[in-house]
RNA sequence: CGGAGAGUAGUGCAAUGGUAGCACGAGUCUUUUGGGAAGAUUUAAUCCGGGUUCGAGUCCCGGCUCUCCGACCA
């Protein structure tokens, strides 16, 4: 993609009201707008993040068997009525022109259930799986901290279906590592602790996927031996490591970006979900259900991966792959830079080639470092009297020249 | 929801109750191009509604919005 061609423009300044380090630099970069408390727009870089955040997880989801589905943001306000959790503070009512009451979904536990119910009929058709990338909306008492918490925000929610508890349990165990695979392959693997929590209304425990940071609104003990957590709202009755038994646990502050639950019948009852076993007994579905935010993530990753220049994308979360900057005025700059940025392209490198004319060599520089594209490609004359591209890594001060006719092995570099 | 603070050009900041100004950005022209270039010139603002006053960005009342601390976070 040419530089030239984004609307979205680098700022040196972040507005007075962005305060966390991941609103401040996304702001400033132009990967999202603010437009009110908790609500946000994702700029094109942004959603090219989101996608490439997306497409991790759906990747991890489909090894798990899962089929993706789109649920509705709609719902009809009984249907929570129906699950009991109608009174729920964070919901948003709506009314329609007829009187009908309608909530915008937090979460989909109200829709995926029944719709189950339609298609589940015999042990036959049982386990399954389904997920979504969805809007939810939460009408959170307070916004805070850029995208980590928002009132409408972007999740990835995945519901299974189990005869009984055991099956539940062997896939609740399967969704666990995939969830860890996806936060290692996100860049936030080392910092994202597998934490024991409250299972809220649905069963004892639940387990999170918690990253370790100053802005983090949770609390969590951790055993540094085995890199696992317990969350504080459950310490009380747990309070040593439940892998090793190490008493000696660290509180760390932390936010969650990852909860799997074990919902057990409470839906399935509430909604009639239920099956024939093979005796002709009807029995009730054993439900679970998995979400992680992708939209948080993004915000957690700057918040992991950034220096006092701005931030430095994961591969796997970057919105393209190399950064190439012309730098010069010459006619045969842009020339030869043009040429790189079509090689790489018919390599299937995402590259974002900045072809401004106008802007200053410093400005340039200074927007690669901002955006945070991990690879960074400099055509310049110095560069071409040695027939080179200079190539420098964002989180490493080192530069090296790659000859022109070995342009396009630069993904093979390490 | 409790407490605190703040709303001034697109952004960041200024302005004893007395002519709303600076920087960045953006537009035009000229020069400049390996770390956010220089000059000239133009552009653009007091959150909303009341009140006090000869006069309000500034003081008072109400509202709205934003931020922070806390509570909440199935």
């Amino acid at each position: 993609m040419l530089y030239s061609k984004l609307f979205s423009k680098t700022a040196k300044t972040a507005p007075s009201d962005a305060d966390s380090i991941n609103a401040r630099l996304l702001i400033r970069a132009g990967f999202i707008h603010k437009q009110m408390a908790g609500v946000y727009a994702f700029l094109p870089l942004g959603l090219m993040v989101l996608n490439k955040i997306q497409d991790v997880i759906r990747e991890e989801m489909e090894k798990l068997g899962a089929l993706e589905i789109l649920m509705p943001a709609l719902t009809q306000e009984e249907s929570w009525e129906k699950s009991g959790r109608g009174k729920l503070d964070i919901l948003y009512h709506l009314q329609g022109r007829e009187g009908a009451k309608f909530v915008l979904n937090p979460t989909h536990e109200e829709v995926i259930t029944p719709l189950a119910a339609q298609y589940v009929a015999s042990y036959r058709d049982l386990p399954f799986a389904a997920f979504q990338f969805q809007d939810k909306f939460r009408d959170e008492p307070r916004a805070k901290s850029g995208l980590l918490r928002t009132r409408e925000f972007i999740m990835k929610d995945l519901y299974s279906f189990h005869a009984d508890k055991k099956d539940l349990i062997k896939y609740y165990n399967k969704v666990m590592r995939a969830y860890s695979r996806i936060f290692q392959r996100l860049g936030i693997g080392k910092q994202t602790i597998l934490t024991l929590a409250s299972g809220g209304s649905f069963s004892k425990y639940s387990h999170e996927f918690q990253t370790i940071s100053e802005v983090g609104e949770d609390t969590i003990y951790l055993c540094e031996k085995c890199r696992e957590g317990i969350n504080q709202e459950v310490i009380i009755e747990l309070n040593v490591c439940q892998r090793c038994g190490n008493q000696n646990l660290r509180p760390e502050k932390a936010v969650e970006v990852g909860n799997i639950f074990m919902l057990g019948s409470k839906f399935s009852r509430a909604f009639g979900l239920t099956y024939k076993t093979p005796e002709g007994k009807d029995e009730l579905v054993e439900m679970g259900c998995y979400g992680i935010g992708p939209s948080r993530v993004m915000g957690v990753i700057v918040e992991m991966c950034h220096d006092e220049k701005g931030i430095i994308w994961p591969q796997a979360a970057s919105p393209f792959g190399a950064h190439l900057l012309a730098i010069g005025r010459e006619k045969n700059i842009y020339k030869e830079a043009e040429k790189v940025y079509r090689q790489l392209s018919e390599k299937g490198i995402d590259v974002l080639y900045d072809d401004r004319t106008e802007a200053s060599s410093g400005e340039k520089f200074a927007d690669a470092d901002l955006i945070g594209i991990p690879l960074r490609i400099v055509i310049s004359e110095k560069t071409l009297a040695k027939k080179s591209a200079e190539i420098k890594k964002r989180n490493s001060s080192k530069a090296v020249l790659l000859p022109l006719a070995k342009i396009t092995e630069i993904s093979d570099l390490k």
